[in-house]
DNA sequence: CTGAAAGCGCTTACAG
DNA sequence: CTGAAAGCGCTTACAG
């Protein structure tokens, strides 16, 4: 037996209790050391960690007391470990533009701060068939508790029962409910797409190009769908060729323009799916020689920066991705002891809307 | 004791082996199971996982056999709990642009693909003086097996002291080394600078402007020095008012621009340092009616996607920014039993390299 | 409202 | 080259 050193340090005996004051503990703290230096056992202070409603009040301000003056936090190892699952939240996208991916991630770390939970990123490729033999292996060895599902991703139904045969909980972000309520987060396209289409047959637009993402993308049928649904309650009837099926791309902007821009009569305005493509016929119209918005108006979706970096500054649907991302990270936090009351009742539904900038006007007569 | 199952399922008796296509594991296989189908104990398959040389190369195989067989994956959380350390990485940065993050983390992923780690982003707001605690609390609290730092935080000796200090690795990336090798990827943006001189030299630009990022930036420092004294070695000298600071925003490269073509002479060439400043200039020059190349030639730095996309393409400094993540994760995984002979190796240096596109050409006469 | 025992799936000494 | 014991820092039954 040594002599107690000045200092306490992992003392031996549990009693006398300590003047806080002198507690010095090298390196971390752990549950042991709460437990007793405040005199209770471990699993008391297992109880207040976890919000337990089963201790004493008196018992759980002692034992918060001491954790914070020792700067304690449970190790999320351990606790994983014995928990079975660990406190990471991983994000699953294909290949969507960086910005939506970055704005995604901002929404979820939003919702993650202070929370315990940390936010792994896992790109991959779903055009590969084994794409979701990845993911599993990912959520399963990670003991993830919870993936967000983005599109395109959100959209694979297969990926999403693979998801819930090992357990793993999951929300997906797409443009219609594909799922239970509560894994879900709706972004309102078709009636942003719709939106478009009143601004540009309110402004006199009567001969309009539309340039969609591909077909197999659910946000493609929902904000071309909404676009030409608009169109046609005003009485605008769009035939197929001014209608370009993109690949959300640049070059397919610039392709779809050329196109839609060597059409007789010429569209006086077009419509494109997402900014990226909207940059495209900029570059095409330019290329033409036709003046943005003098011969021709352009209508982006996503205000994306680079929507507002274009000269002129591109008119586009600004579609809140950082709010989804939000949304999403707070549904799959739901269950959790410190998850904010309003959690529960956010509304799982977002709707985009438009912002007028500069590249759009009336036609000419 | 009850009979034993037609299927082996975790058998009590360590002997005989059963016939390895009748065992059926409940869940995901542990240590143990490993173990004793195999006849040997726990510590031994340990030294297997972790690529322990002794251990005879028959019972290594045998192991091996199993543990693919069973499709065995060690759980991290418990590795991470014996090992007091995690097997995640940490990719810290301040606020580039989504572009930069985007390829940043894609480049880190590629060199973590099954290795067993995984990456935990973890944005953060350098001005504010308490971002290193934020810092240290998560490299902490997680336990990471390290660190990537990105310019600017990667600049900042604070962030690199404290985390020394609490003993966690790092790697950071900055345009000039400022730690020990092992802990650098140096990215040669003074070089870079010049090269944009010397082209923008040979061509014949006599009057050229400069718009850089924020002073304390480093890459400022290396870019903006660079490009300087690219020009001075060729006989050009800039006079300090055909230098604007700018803030690496689109809108800095539209107040730069307007700033340097309003001086009398006119500048013929401008070189800003980053891409969105780039694209600020294109705003500002169509704005004046001056024609890219034809009144002014251009020419930014990052070739990010919106190089090609503004019209005409931006001749750009290309950055291997994925590259940069890829070296950076792969040096922080050198130790590890599995690590790529090339790893070490390795340079810890990348030169980026103009490419030239169409906002550029010899000025009028 | 509280606690002692056992365990999560690994690894570190230590011994041979 | 191999293994039995103890432990990493928590939690789950179970008991009171």
């Amino acid at each position: 037996m040594t002599e107690p050193t000045p200092r306490l340090r992992r003392s031996r005996s549990a009693s006398p209790l300590p003047a806080p004051e002198d507690v010095v503990l090298p390196g971390k703290a752990t549950i042991n050391d709460i437990a007793r230096l405040t005199g209770v056992s471990k699993k008391t202070v297992s109880r207040v960690i976890n919000n337990s409603p089963l201790v004493h009040p008196e018992t759980r301000e002692k034992v918060l007391a001491l954790m914070k003056q020792l700067g304690y936090v449970p190790d999320p190892q351990a606790r994983g470990l014995a928990f079975r699952r660990s406190f990471l939240i991983g994000l699953v996208y294909d290949n969507p533009t960086a910005q939506f991916i970055v704005n995604m991630q901002y929404g979820a770390l939003d919702a993650l701060r202070d929370s315990g939970y940390e936010l792994v990123v896992h790109p991959c490729d779903s055009s590969k068939d084994d794409y979701i033999d990845g993911v599993r292996r990912f959520a399963q060895q990670q003991k993830l508790h919870g993936v967000i599902l983005i599109p395109r991703v959100s959209e694979d139904e297969q990926l999403a029962t693979a998801l819930r045969e090992i357990g793993v909980r999951y929300v997906r972000i797409a443009s219609i409910p594909l799922d239970q309520a509560a894994s879900m987060v709706v972004t309102h396209d078709r009636q942003a797409g719709t939106e478009a289409a009143n601004y540009l047959e309110s402004l006199g637009h009567r001969t309009v190009g539309l340039i969609t993402g591909p077909r197999r993308y659910r946000s493609t049928v929902e904000r071309g769908g909404g676009f030409l649904a608009g169109l046609d309650a005003r009485g605008i009837e769009l035939s197929p060729d001014y209608i370009y099926e993109g690949g959300y791309t640049f070059d397919s902007g610039v392709a779809g323009a050329e196109y839609l821009l060597a059409k007789s009569p010429r569209p006086t305005a077009i419509f494109a799916c997402n900014d990226e493509m909207a940059a495209g016929v900029y570059k095409a119209a330019m290329r033409r020689g036709l003046s943005i918005p003098g011969d021709l108006s352009v209508v982006g979706y996503d205000d994306s920066p680079l929507a507002s970096q274009l000269w002129p500054a591109l008119t586009t649907i600004h579609s809140p991705i950082r709010d989804l991302g939000h949304m999403a990270a707070q549904m799959l936090l739901i269950d959790e002891p410190g998850a904010s009351p309003e959690a529960t009742g956010t509304p799982r539904t977002v709707t985009p809307h438009l912002v007028v900038r500069d590249s759009s006007q009336r036609p000419k007569a």
